[in-house]
DNA sequence: TGTATCAAGAACAATAAAAGAACAAATTTA
DNA sequence: TAAATTTGTTCTTTTATTGTTCTTGATACA
């Protein structure tokens, strides 16, 4: 199969990426008004040569739209809008991360992780609370061992204990800030004080509220 | 199996969607009335047409109307698998909800939204930080258009605003309450409120904090 | 410069679909 | 039971849509 040309290339993004966005498979008209395209003449020598490379099926006269063959579904699948990632355990201030017995894996959407590595873990206790992170809630981690001054981390003390809080990290002294009134920033001397990831996202489920 | 023409698809996907509304199999008149076509003779041919792709049940002149097959019910349950779902706009307490301009959708993990359909919202406003949901965070609505007492609803007020607040549901009066201490629970006629989706998850991206 | 790619549009052929007439079988109503 | 009505079936005719094939001209690129 020869490489795609940059339309060909352009078209078959197209379709990947709005499969789901038509509820059945478009003319060669429709993809035309979606595409900004006049007229659908040129268009079909393009799908041509895409039917010719093995990615849409051949239309042959009948009016059934232009439709992706399952080889070229396949393509989108690695490079889909999540990705899924370990699930760890749970993190509750002053204890370690409490890991789950079968690794578990979740899959996260891309707006709430980073292009790095990240985890997942379930935070238990309400020293985030005024940060909007609850008992409950997931947070998707960042797994890196450095952070700024101001970012939520997951901080390992005294290489046992696991607390998600804010950083803030002079030459002297590291402080760890929980976000609730109640509570008091714990300080530390520097190497006391792992630094095990960075927050990049958090969601919550309400469905066990009824 | 060919690929079904658009006609085709889109009595099926008719019938699948308005399965429950039918409280018996539709005839060919009661189909034409619902797509708004004039006469039935074309669609007595699309049908069978369908027959024989297997889809629908044939009639052999009984009277007993258009039955989908087992096998066409479950050509949506795969969709359902898909946590896809699409990401319909902004909502901001006291505006209509800001569509976006193209379809998007986002791939939510299953563990923060329901079996049922869901649509993914932006929040825009601070009502409901008390329940650490925050300007710019993500809410999975599920869609549906009633709700208990205590849940937390999108709900259109006057047919022209939308909100996201807490519901409480009296025979003379509903109350929508913001999970904001500086904000006041408003009152309405029940008349005035419409559910549009019950809030069954919520996330939120830490990325741009940097 | 020549080549490949692409947009636009005209013209055409095949398919799909709409409408309606007429009829037969099933079902309901009287 | 008989008549009336509904429902499914079989046609034909007409219209609309969709896919195809060409030609022309513009643009990018080596």
């Amino acid at each position: 199969m020869d490489a795609l040309t940059r339309k060909q290339h352009e078209i078959i993004d197209f379709l990947l990426q709005n499969q789901a966005s038509f509820t059945r498979p478009p003319s060669l008209d429709q993809l035309c008004a979606a595409l900004g395209l006049k007229s659908r003449g040129s268009l079909h020598r393009i799908i041509q040569d895409l039917v010719g490379a093995g990615l849409i099926e051949a239309m042959d006269r009948k009016h059934r739209g232009v439709r992706l063959t399952e080889q070229a579904k396949k393509i989108v699948q690695p490079s889909n809008n999540s990705s899924t990632l370990r699930y760890v355990g749970i993190i509750a201030a002053g204890k370690p991360i409490e890991a789950i017995e079968n690794t578990e894996f979740m899959t996260i959407p891309d707006e709430i992780k980073t292009e790095n590595p990240c985890y997942v873990l379930k935070v238990k206790g309400d020293s985030m609370i005024e940060e909007g992170i609850y008992d409950g809630d997931w947070v998707i981690i960042e797994q890196r061992c450095h952070a700024r001054n101001g970012e939520i981390v997951v901080a390992l003390v005294d290489k046992s204990e696991a607390t998600l809080k804010f950083i803030e990290q002079y030459p002297h002294e590291t402080l760890l800030i929980p976000a609730n009134s109640s509570m008091q920033a714990m300080h530390y001397q520097p190497a006391q004080i792992d630094i095990q990831g960075v927050l990049v996202g958090q969601m919550r489920s309400y469905r066990s509220m009824v």
